[in-house]
DNA sequence: CAACCGGTTTTGGTTAACCAATTTTGGTTT
DNA sequence: AAACCAAAATTGGTTAACCAAAACCGGTTG
């Protein structure tokens, strides 16, 4: 077994955390339709006592369902169910059990797809001062790869400042929910090639154009043609 | 002042998280250079009375951060700060405090892309039982509206069954994110017109028929066809 | 009969205490 | 002086206890 797999399925054997646990019985009482949309749930103290845990967990598992818009809690008033429907329900929380950030390829995957929608969007709505901001970090990225230094931060900063262009905070808090893993796969992978900071210099160079001249077609295309690159570079490293 | 405005107004001037204030402390802590990328932080403890509050929001703080990858915890030895440059972190930090999914706008506009992009790799890579289960969500959804019913729940479940036949679980998470505040905007603002309902159902055979034929480009264009729809309806009803 | 008032209970919010594992540390031994 | 070992302090993990406010309920009053 290659160390790679070796890690993988350790992974996968980790115990699930407390929280989840509770997550998956909560899921139970819903599907099997003990606590319908709209109910009210038992007071945090008896769902610890029935769970076996403490109430800290049912908290932290209530707010982490509560953010997904599941539950809604009252102070001193409890903890209710959302209006959706069970299948709705069923479908979500079965999403949220499974949510994690270790499947690299999907999370390459869904970056390559938000960032070309950044791009265009930060080409668009960019001000002269979020140009500037890109440029300097642009700059500093060079700087970093001509003397030979590991650039990565750099580049993932180049990446931020455009999505903060796009002056959509959603759009920009996604992306940064991505980027720490991103880059923690891609220092783990050690990806970083050789001419891969030079090939990268190009594509921020374009992509940095683009937005100038305010082209979000171009702007899209170039930050295409660029993820496309890490891909590649991405690939031949997996595949040896 | 309109009701919605007022609205507005009491949300913003909601008391800030005694989460989020810890979070703009450690970043404080981090930007004056007293606490610098890879060192430990304090204890939890004295961290809690440092700053004059529970050891349990110091613990929900860092958790949250844990999520973003700007800290790192082990189990009986301490909480460290990731290695990200300080203009990195702090860059991070600020879009995280300013996380919140209130803009309706940014919220849809994030939606309309992201679901494009679900749209087109639902198309390339459905399997025949993932058709069913869109094909049953379109034909529960028609059964409601043609009985005159409210249907945006069958409606947001097409949507999580697209994004669940992307096979790519960040995405679907991501799309799962934004879905509940969609909805509960979407009530609010009672956008469901009429005709809405008939509308969106040409909308969804569309979609569900170039998904059917992997048509990915058709499949995008049904989506954003679709979500323009919504998009036009509901500036009709904030413009009246 | 209905409305209201006061105390009691229950609620989520918050803090303090306890636990096991780890790290540190000081002294002992080689 | 270096290596080692055990005791003590420190760590995050976990649970229990306390708090104020809201909800509830029974009795009283108009």
């Amino acid at each position: 077994m290659e160390t790679s797999d070796l890690i993988h399925s350790i992974k996968s054997i980790e115990f699930e955390s407390p929280t989840d646990r509770i997550i998956q019985q909560l899921k139970q009482l819903i599907v099997s339709g003990q606590l319908k949309p709209g109910d009210r749930l038992p007071a945090e103290r008896v769902l610890a006592e029935k769970l076996g845990v403490g109430r800290s967990y049912v908290r932290e598992a209530i707010r982490k369902l509560e953010f997904f818009g599941l539950l809604k809690t009252s102070p001193q008033s409890g903890t209710y169910v959302s209006g959706y429907s069970i299948k709705m329900i069923e479908g979500v929380l079965s999403d949220i059990i499974n949510f994690n950030k270790d499947d690299f390829s999907a999370l390459i995957e869904a970056r390559y797809y938000m960032e070309i929608n950044a791009a265009r969007l930060a080409a668009m709505r960019r001000t002269d001062e979020d140009l500037a901001l890109i440029r300097s970090a642009v700059e500093d990225y060079d700087n970093k790869i001509n003397n030979k230094e590991d650039a990565i931060q750099e580049d993932m900063f180049i990446h931020l400042r455009i999505a903060n262009a796009t002056k959509n905070p959603v759009f920009e808090s996604m992306l940064l929910m991505l980027l720490p893993d991103i880059i923690r796969n891609i220092v783990e992978k050690k990806i970083c090639g050789d001419n891969r900071g030079i090939k990268a210099m190009t594509g921020h160079r374009e992509i940095l154009q683009a937005i100038a001249d305010q082209d979000a077609d171009a702007a899209a295309g170039a930050m295409a043609a660029h993820l496309d690159d890490i891909f590649t570079t991405t690939n031949n490293h997996l595949l040896p």
